[in-house]
DNA sequence: CGAATCCTTGAACACCTTCAACAGGGGTGG
DNA sequence: CCACCCCTGTTGAAGGTGTTCAAGGATTCG
C-alpha cells in the first residue's frame, strides 16, 4: 500500500449496519427483496466483530450455526486432503455467502479464513427457516445462491481439469476483475487479497509457476503486477489468452 | 455382459411407479418424508420414457423446466470449455438429482447425457415451489441435496487440484464402490458405466493414463478389470493408495 | 536494523501427455 | 455364419509442461 492503492483496498464499509442501506445489497442474499422482507432479514442478521487477517469464521468439523455474508474484506475457503494439506476451494468477496456446503449434513466440511480485515453478517439458519412461511422469497433466493455456487464450482472443475497453467492464471484475473467490477470498482485495476501460495493452491499450480506466469504475462504487456497489485493493460488480449479459440497443445487428450 | 454380470448391470427397476414404493427412496429427494409428503411429491413427479444410451436429458443453454431424479441407469453431466471440448462434471446414479445448477439463472449451464438405458422422474420446479407452504420439508430437503452437491464438488476440486493420477483413479473406484453399496450392491464388484474417455475426462487425465493405471492397479493385485467390469480385491490397500498418510512425491508444491 | 516471510528466478527432473501402432469386441452386411 | 469394419481400449516410446530443488532478493514488522 506504499505504492498505488486501487479502490478495492479501501474497506467497503456499508453505510449503516442495516441490510436496507448496505452498499452491496444487490449482490447478497438480499437482492430483489422488498422492504418488508429486507426488514425481516435485518432482524436476524447478527453482525460480528470484524475478523483480522488469518482469523477463522469457522473450522472444518464445526457444527453449522449460521451461514455468513461478507460485508467487506475477503475470505478464502478450504478443505483438507487426507494427508493434511490445504486445498483452497474458493475466494469470497463482499456480498458473497459462506458456509452453504454445511447445510446438507450440519457440519462444516470446509473452513473459512479471513485474508484481510473482514466484516461479516451471520445469518442463523434455524431462525432463517422460521421465516419460511412469512418470507418465502428469502428461502427461494438462498436456493438461487446455492445453485450459482454449484455452477461456479463446475467452472472451477473445468479450469482444473482442462486448462493450462497460463489459462488458469488468466481466468483467475478475469474472474476477479469481473467480480470487482460488479462491486463498483475498475475492471482494470485491483489488489489481490490472496498470497501467491493461496493462488497456486487454488489453481492447482506450484507457487513458482504462479510467479513465473505473472512475470510472463507482464512481459507480454497484458498486465502489470507488483506484489499484490494488479493492473490489466489489455483486457481483450487477456481474454484471448484465457479462452483460446483453438485448443492449446496440451488439450488434445482431454478432447 | 458375456462374462460376469455384477448386480448393478441389472436395471434397478423400481417396483412401482410411485415414490412411496421406489426402492431407492431413501437416497432421493424423498428421504425422510412422511406418507403425506410422499403423496404430494408423487402427484407432480412425471415419469418420462426411458432414455437410451447417448440421449440427452437436457442440453447446455436449455431453459430450466424441471430437475430430474434418476430411477435406474446412469447419467453423466458435462460443461463445455470455450474451445468446445467437453468437461465431465459428474456421474449420477439412481436416487441422485440432476439439473440443480440451473436453478440460479433458469438456464442449464451443463448438459446431462444417459450412459446406458436410464429412467428418470421429472420434478417440475414451478409446481415444486407451489408445494412450499404445504410441504416445507420437501423444500428443505432440496436445499440439503444442493448443499451436498456443493460438498461433492469441493471434493472433486481437491481431487483435481492435489492428487496424482494414481490417487484419482483409486478415489474414483472407491467413490463408485461406496455409492453402489449405498444402493444395495456389493462394494467389491460393479460395472463402470463410463467409458475410458469419460473417466479420463472426469478425472483430468488422458485416456491412455487411465488405461495404464487400471493395468497397474491390476498388476498390484488391488483390482481386477476387464473392460467395464471392475472387482476390488483389496479394499484396504486401495484406500491406502487413494489417501496415503504421507504426502506423495508430487505434492509438495501444493502444501 | 535484523529476522522472518513472501516472492522471484534458474536448472534439473518427473509425471503425465502426445504420438503411434496394435489388439480385441461388437455390430453389420453379405 | 463368417468377413469386415469401426470403435474402444491397450501398450510402447518420445516429448513437454509444470514440479522440485536451490538460492537469492524484496518487503514487512518487531
Amino acid at each position: 500500500m506504499t505504492t498505488t492503492t486501487p479502490s478495492n483496498v479501501f474497506h467497503i464499509e456499508p453505510n449503516t449496519r442495516s441490510c436496507k442501506e448496505c452498499r452491496i445489497r444487490q449482490l447478497c442474499l438480499t437482492a430483489e427483496l422488498n422492504p418488508t422482507e429486507l426488514a425481516q432479514l435485518d432482524c436476524l442478521a447478527r453482525q460480528r466483530r470484524p475478523l483480522t487477517r488469518g482469523a477463522h469464521l469457522f473450522h472444518i468439523g464445526d457444527p453449522l450455526e449460521a451461514v455468513y455474508a461478507i460485508r467487506s474484506g475477503s475470505v478464502k475457503t478450504y478443505t483438507l486432503t487426507p494427508d493434511g494439506r490445504e486445498q483452497v476451494t474458493g475466494l469470497r468477496l463482499p456480498g458473497d455467502l459462506v458456509g452453504l456446503d454445511a447445510i446438507g449434513r450440519g457440519i462444516h466440511p470446509s473452513a473459512a479464513e479471513a485474508l484481510e480485515t473482514t466484516s461479516i453478517c451471520a445469518l442463523p439458519l434455524n431462525r432463517l427457516e422460521g421465516l419460511k412461511g412469512s418470507a418465502p422469497k428469502i428461502q427461494q433466493r438462498l436456493m438461487q445462491v446455492m445453485s450459482e455456487e454449484i455452477q461456479d464450482n463446475e467452472e472451477h472443475i473445468t479450469l482444473l481439469g482442462k486448462q493450462s497453467a497460463e489459462q488458469r492464471i488468466a481466468n483467475l484475473l478475469l474472474n476477479l476483475a469481473k467480480r470487482y467490477q460488479l462491486r463498483g470498482y475498475s475492471v482494470h485495476e485491483f489488489n489481490l487479497s490472496m498470497s501467491r501460495t493461496d493462488i497456486g493452491n487454488y489453481l492447482g499450480l506450484a507457487i513458482e509457476t504462479v510467479s513465473r506466469l505473472f512475470t510472463r504475462l507482464q512481459e507480454l504487456g497484458l498486465i502489470s503486477v507488483e506484489r499484490k497489485h494488479v493492473r490489466i493493460n489489455d483486457l481483450e488480449k487477456l481474454r484471448s489468452f484465457a479462452s483460446p479459440v483453438d485448443a492449446p497443445a496440451t488439450a488434445r487428450a482431454h478432447a
